[in-house]
RNA sequence: GGUGGUGUCGCCUAGUGGCCGAGGGCGCACGCCUCGAAAGCGUGUGAUGGGGCAACUCAUCCGUGGGUUCAAAUCCCACCACCACCGCCA
């Protein structure tokens, strides 16, 4: 959520914003009269609230007539009173349920437009040059035995998959991998809740009437969690954090779901696009004036872990139109996957700014014992898709994949053999 | 799922319609005292929104949401969380 006082201050920031993003202009100017409105009723509400709170003091002390006449004056003032009240309510909760829509101001430096409107910023490594035809890796995984789609589809549907074997020991090996490094970094390592209440899953900047990449369980009203970036941010939740703590770093196990409506015909094939995987995501809160560079400190990370698993891979800036609700800026980890011949992204990191903190009521106390709204990050360590990019990489003719060295002692394999 | 109990400003607690539109203790901060500290004493001590350069001031907040009343922490209804016991399932 963007804060009106600063839209109130400054509406050309947000204007500059949406236009960015490719989003209406005109709701500022919607905004700041709704906003108006509602504090000039409020405003009547409290000087009429504070007469009434004034009669009704004196009613106690008075006696005969003069009760009284002080007792009709009471009644009227609080019928005017609930009447008030009502509008102000009204008018502040039609301009909340428009704030909501707002999505986060754009980080300064974002290339504007939409999804193809990217800027590379580095590539690291080059493609291999293969001295036989490469497999996919729905064909490697079925030679190995690591990947079962078939099974998979039986069992659950399209885009569900088992991991078997080594793949599956390749998943806890990467993962594990992931969380160790985080540890060492200094995160404190969670296993979180897939399941959310409605307000942590809006809170954390997902529409769940609109949305329709969420899991619903409308019978408990619960959400399946796209990623624990969601349990994460709403972890600290309505509290008040400790301002001399910060950062606090969490990297969160989880699996996620995702329904995958509208893309159908994309990714049909393997396990690049599926509704369920698992994932290890570093999330930050730190002060807003921190952000910045805590973005970069996660994106750091996310190329350690990268070069870890030694494939050639890309950073992009994400362009406005294409940061979603809640980031104010976003860099993407590519990895180029040799049998589709271009960059698939395997990780993600955003600066959420104040926006996901404001709707979670996360604060922190600064040095003047103020408490003040924080700023929220997140970026991937490893996932499921990475399984992808390590096999098609490190394919050899005869089909075996060798395991990258970092990855070894946490697979407990040098190479996967064909079965 | 059932029955009973509980839910107050970081923690503990007072509080059964206007003197609580929230008192006390702990903790914390500052000051006095001290060579320094502890103890002691004193002062202060939340969040959100509005107004003001500011000191300050007004409103809202006693689990959440409704209701009764001129007036609600206090009465009524619903819901939620926690605790205990029972049932069911793993």
């Amino acid at each position: 959520m963007i804060d009106l006082r600063t839209l109130r201050e400054d509406p050309d920031r947000l204007r500059a914003s949406q236009r960015a993003r490719g989003e209406d202009e005109s709701i500022v100017d919607t905004l700041l009269s709704l906003d108006e409105r509602r504090r000039s009723a409020l405003g009547a509400f409290e000087s009429m609230r504070a007469e009434q709170k004034n009669v009704g003091k004196s009613v106690s002390r008075a006696s005969g007539d003069e009760r009284q006449a002080l007792l009709d004056r009471a009644k009227e003032l609080a019928a005017q009173v609930k009447a008030a009240e009502a509008e102000a309510a009204a008018l502040g909760a039609e301009l909340d349920e428009l704030v909501m829509t707002v999505p986060n101001i754009v980080e300064e430096g974002t290339p504007p437009g939409g999804e193809d409107d990217y800027v590379v910023l580095e590539t690291i490594g080059s493609p291999r040059e293969f001295e036989f035809a490469p497999r996919d890796h729905v064909e490697l995984g079925e030679l190995l035995g690591a990947i079962d789609i078939e099974r998979g589809a039986k069992v659950s549907g399209a885009r569900f998959y088992f991991l078997t074997g080594v793949g599956a020991r390749l998943q806890l090996g990467l993962l594990n991998m992931a969380m160790q490094q985080a540890i060492e970094a200094g995160f404190t390592p969670m296993i979180t809740p897939v399941l959310v209440k409605p307000e942590s899953m809006q809170g954390t900047g997902f529409t769940i009437a609109h949305d329709s990449e969420i899991y619903r369980l409308p019978e408990d009203d619960l959400y399946l969690v796209g990623t624990s970036e969601v349990p994460l941010a709403a972890y600290h939740g309505d509290e008040i954090l400790d301002g001399k703590a910060l950062p606090y770093r969490y990297a969160g196990w989880s699996s996620c779901f995702r329904r995958e409506a509208g893309s159908y015909g994309k990714d049909t094939r393997g396990i690049i696009r599926v509704h369920q995987f698992d994932k290890v995501e570093m999330f930050s809160y730190c002060r807003p004036e921190d952000a910045h560079d805590e973005h970069q400190r996660l994106l750091a990370w996310e190329k350690e872990m990268l070069s870890k698993i030694e494939v050639p891979y890309r950073v992009i800036d994400t362009a406005a139109g294409d940061l979603g609700m809640s980031a104010a800026r976003k860099f993407d980890c590519e990895a180029w996957i040799p049998t589709q011949g271009r960059y698939r992204e395997l990780s993600s990191t955003s600066n959420c700014t104040d926006f996901q903190a404001r709707r979670l009521k996360v604060r922190y106390r600064d040095q003047d014992g103020k408490a003040q709204v924080a700023a929220t990050l997140n970026g991937t360590l490893a996932t499921t898709r990475w399984i992808v990019a390590i096999l098609e990489n490190h394919q050899q003719a005869d089909g075996s994949v060798l395991v990258p060295q970092a990855l070894r002692p946490y697979v407990g394999l040098d190479v996967l053999k064909p079965q």
